[in-house]
DNA sequence: GCACTAATACTCGGATAAATGCTGTCCGAGTTATCATGG
DNA sequence: CCATGATAACTCGGACAGCATTTATCCGAGTATTAGTGC
């Protein structure tokens, strides 16, 4: 499994926008950006791609930001990915092809499909609140050493 | 998920092996790319990656071809991947980097290695064994109708 | 103090270029079985 | 019948071109806040 850059700059940018949800004010791409290290340009891209599929939420203007469109509790890291990447296609576009001709073939299809639902198990399984809950535990358990 | 084509077509040609294994003479590249139809000069390429990482043998000369080099009970779908697309990195190698400094990124991190290697678990629990006993399980299936 | 205007900071979104990787082809070289030929 | 050589079939492996995707940048346009200016 092979994750693109967008996926993980999107990612990272829900997780920052998460960790502020309860604030009003719009969180500036400055700050995502700063905080991740990434190309504020591309960020911006990345960004709309996930308003676009209604993960997050923008304000214009001076002051403007984002915020997430959503609770934390309901945006998942697949999501995140498939908002990036594209819907998610078959993992083995050809051997699905000739599954229908070919026995092996759909056998194995079969096989890669497995593969690919027990990651997306996972993956629908995680949700932003939870990486914000796992973050703020560590912290704690950082704080009591 | 998304694989390469030439991790369908290294899959494709292992299970055609897998299900020659007890001939003697080798399996011809035509038969294999006939098969499946794949083209043959790419195939070779696959096949001769496949023979690197141990998995098949090849017969020089006239009526040469390939065989598995060893037995299908012990080579799994995460081995011929690996074979051909190359060591699996890791899933996310910028927020990996992120990971040390940033503990939202490590926590992050950590998640699409959950994802990653409960994926892993199918690939490496399938052989080819298996492939080829389900296949030809339902060719006995449907024998009986 | 108030209305109006300019400046500023930010998002929106397409166009575009650079880089990378994937797919597939080509060619020459090496290797072995098979067949033909001559003794 | 046997030895020798030619031929055909096959693998080996690098080089390379075409294509698609990914990554990233640039620029103009729209929008709201803020500051400044004149009345």
């Amino acid at each position: 499994m092979r994750l693109t850059a967008r996926t993980e700059y999107a990612a990272l940018a829900a997780v920052e926008l998460a960790r502020h949800v309860d604030e009003d004010a719009p969180v500036g791409l400055r700050t995502i950006c700063e905080a991740q290290q990434v190309p504020s340009r591309f960020l911006v891209h990345i960004l709309l791609e996930l308003k676009r599929a209604g993960i997050v939420a923008s304000v214009r203007g001076a002051s403007g930001g984002y915020r997430l469109a959503r609770s934390p509790e309901t945006v998942t890291l697949q999501e995140i990915r498939d908002a990036v990447e594209g819907p998610s296609e078959t993992p083995a576009p050809l051997t699905a092809e000739l599954a229908a001709s070919c026995r092996d073939a759909a056998v194995l299809c079969d096989a890669w499909l497995a593969a690919a639902s027990a990651q997306a198990e996972i993956l629908e399984g995680t949700t932003l609140a939870d990486l914000v809950a796992r973050s703020r535990a560590q912290a704690e358990a950082m704080y009591y050493i």
